[in-house]
DNA sequence: GTGGTCTAGACCACG
DNA sequence: GTGGTCTAGACCACA
């Protein structure tokens, strides 16, 4: 039943190790490669095979516990729950926000030198993936 | 000649001011709302208009200079200048980053609740600004 | 002879399985409504209407009987007992940190958006009961 | 501007040291010693006074800003704010929980030798507070 | 053996 | 000088 994680993360990043950590497992929850019902890894055993310590796992647990992706039961390692949806109250403001980041990255990509058809069909690709 | 710069932050934010400061003005620049040949306004003003410290917007101003958008003369403020591409050398492996982020972005957003379809929606509007 | 124990708990909430099991059964203790003479249900058996390990609702017992509430007798269940009174040379200590706890509580109520005047109804009638 | 906390800890008790000062701050901002716009010591002061570890502390302080509480600002300390009444949606759940955490409390009180009566006083002192 | 807490102290990011 | 992150490792609480 316990489930292997499949992320990496790269210490040499300036983006902390736990929230590397939190996003790349966000993104597997969000597209549900990771299912209600599943056991994570142990804190320690992520943490060796990432090669950090236990307690940065436990940090990155402990903010999809509070998400709502995740429940950690003392002794019981953590399973992934079925999340309740967060309600699209705040969205107005969020939205917002995030499509500012959106905007942000993008030009963050163009400004490193890739190319902007490059960019755009990697956009439209996720997009597809969203509709579907 | 001075262009008012019209960026906004909010220093409530996680984002430290310099990074929302660096980020709102690259999408500026790359998408040419600045052109080469345009002041800033001074340090000081910038920081008097957004109510943080000028040490702050130095060193935002350090960042962009250093990514080669801006040139700041001692004593005479700051210019838009003509940026030499960045090599695609280094494309390789900033674009798998890149790609990832925004797949982490994407899932952040509909984790906060937005609906699939706006999200999708806005990319393709993003992509299809790119194609232009 | 043997009493239904009509507790119920939550795995999913921060409190330990044993301690939400003491904390009920200590209610229903002090308000008697388990009484001295009475057996209670086997460990292996409230365990299962609990659904949880037998060694939980083990160390359940243990702590009841060290607070001199019931007695485990082997292979025999445990049965309530008339509990001596605690001496109240403690107290002088012990009232200061269960005052504070209590108004500690009162204050996450209010914090957590309940009504002040509705607390405050509550406590009333807590108080009501003692008083009786 | 800065105010003294006047909180107090002990490491003896079973409840951790950051648990207890985030109880003891959330007393006080509750009934507001603590007033929105006022700062806090920093984290390595109050870490100082208490003999703790400053990351102590920290987590506290963090738990605090996640209730929405205070704010932590890089390089420039905590400060209280103004704080958005969190919804009475979930208070169905919610205040069944906290009553009977509130009669276990009681019972607890009880059983450790306090008078039923001196109890039923504390409780109605507690009520008269909320009601002014 | 699980997760949780705490300490000690290094180093970084921010303003 | 502030808060943030991370490591190392001890010790505890829980199931």
């Amino acid at each position: 039943m316990e489930e292997p994680v499949n992320i990496s993360i790269d210490l040499k990043l300036a983006t902390p190790a736990y929230r590397q950590i939190v996003d790349a497992m966000r993104v597997r929850l969000v597209e549900e490669d990771l299912k209600p019902g599943q056991m994570l890894p142990t804190v320690r055993r992520l943490a060796m095979e990432l090669s950090v310590h236990f307690n940065t796992v436990a940090q990155a647990y402990r903010e999809l516990a509070e998400e709502g992706w995740i429940e950690l039961k003392h002794g019981r390692g953590a399973m992934v729950i079925a999340r309740r949806a967060p309600r699209p109250a705040e969205n107005a403001e969020n939205s917002k926000i995030f499509s500012e980041r959106l905007r942000e990255l993008v030009a963050q990509m163009r400004a490193s030198g890739m190319d902007a058809l490059h960019i755009a069909m990697e956009l439209r690709s996720l997009a597809q993936a969203l509709e579907r």
